[in-house]
DNA sequence: GTCCAGGTTTTTA
DNA sequence: TAAAAACATGGA
């Protein structure tokens, strides 16, 4: 499907973000940044406009620059991307994604996608219509933990409220992870309870758009044994974090790949 | 009922 | 150090 529609659904669909939902109609909905948005074959162009919306989506990079990079790289990473081509890496509101991955753990992206809509129902700003901004760090640092296990967060909730205060106190600062190295930015995320490697590096590529970060799921994991043996993050270069999505989405649609992994 | 889901922490040997 | 087990919940 080479439309624009088509092109928006890879990026929405592939697992990075959890506040967008694709509509009967085949338009999409979601929230970023407290803004609501509705897309639609005839806005599309008009919404890519908006600088707000055109940096959200992250519409400056050359992607295809950087695809053709990866994809004299390796055969099988040119298969990958080739996949869903059109996939940009969203520029997320950093609390967002730490939390949402932390949520993500042990769990799947539909019902990762409902605790995130419940937590924003419970504890966001309402922006009209019965949406909701995604909760302040702030308010979530006073969340009650039995309120959030009521969620449904089961072990998670303790992880939650832990990052929200360190995030509220300032002992995590978004602004300096964001210049930081990867490695040390890395270690200061997983100093907090209930993040490790993956949910940090999450983080760093999906919300502070470090774009060498490589989050290794157990998708990534049996990818990299069948379809990379041999190789790791560092082999795919500055720009492994959008291979790693390419491969990520390419695998979760193949998973007959991996049947004797 | 059993198994698994974009992990991490705690316990055990 | 390294491998299990525990951690909660809901859907297949």
């Amino acid at each position: 499907m080479n439309t624009l529609m088509g092109n928006l659904a890879q990026t929405l669909d592939c697992g990075q973000c959890f506040r967008w939902d694709r509509l009967q109609d085949g338009t999409w909905e979601g929230v970023a940044y407290g803004r609501y948005l509705h897309i639609t074959e005839e806005n599309f162009s008009d919404v890519l406009r908006d600088p707000f919306w055109a940096d959200y989506f992250d519409m400056g990079t050359d992607y295809a620059g950087i695809r053709a990079g990866l994809c004299e790289k390796d055969s099988t990473l040119a298969e990958a991307a080739h996949y869903a081509p059109e996939i940009h890496i969203l520029r997320q509101e950093p609390w967002e994604a730490l939390c949402s991955f932390i949520l993500s753990q042990c769990n799947n992206i539909k019902r990762i996608k409902g605790m995130a809509a419940r937590l924003c129902r419970a504890y966001g700003r309402n922006i009209g219509n019965g949406r909701f901004a995604f909760p302040e760090a702030e308010t979530l640092a006073l969340a009650d933990e039995g309120d959030l296990r009521a969620l449904g967060f089961g072990f998670r909730a303790p992880y939650v409220i832990s990052a929200a205060k360190s995030v509220a106190q300032g002992r995590i600062d978004f602004k300096a992870l964001k210049v930081m190295p990867l490695k040390e930015a890395r270690d200061v995320l997983t100093g907090l309870s209930g993040v490790g490697p993956k949910v940090a590096d999450c983080t760093l590529l999906y919300g502070l758009h470090k774009m060498d970060a490589f989050p290794m799921d157990v998708w990534m994991k049996r990818a990299m044994k069948v379809l990379f043996p041999g190789k790791d993050p560092s082999w795919f270069g500055p720009y492994a974090g959008v291979a790693q999505q390419y491969i990520f989405h390419y695998s979760r649609h193949h998973p007959e790949l991996f049947q004797c992994a």
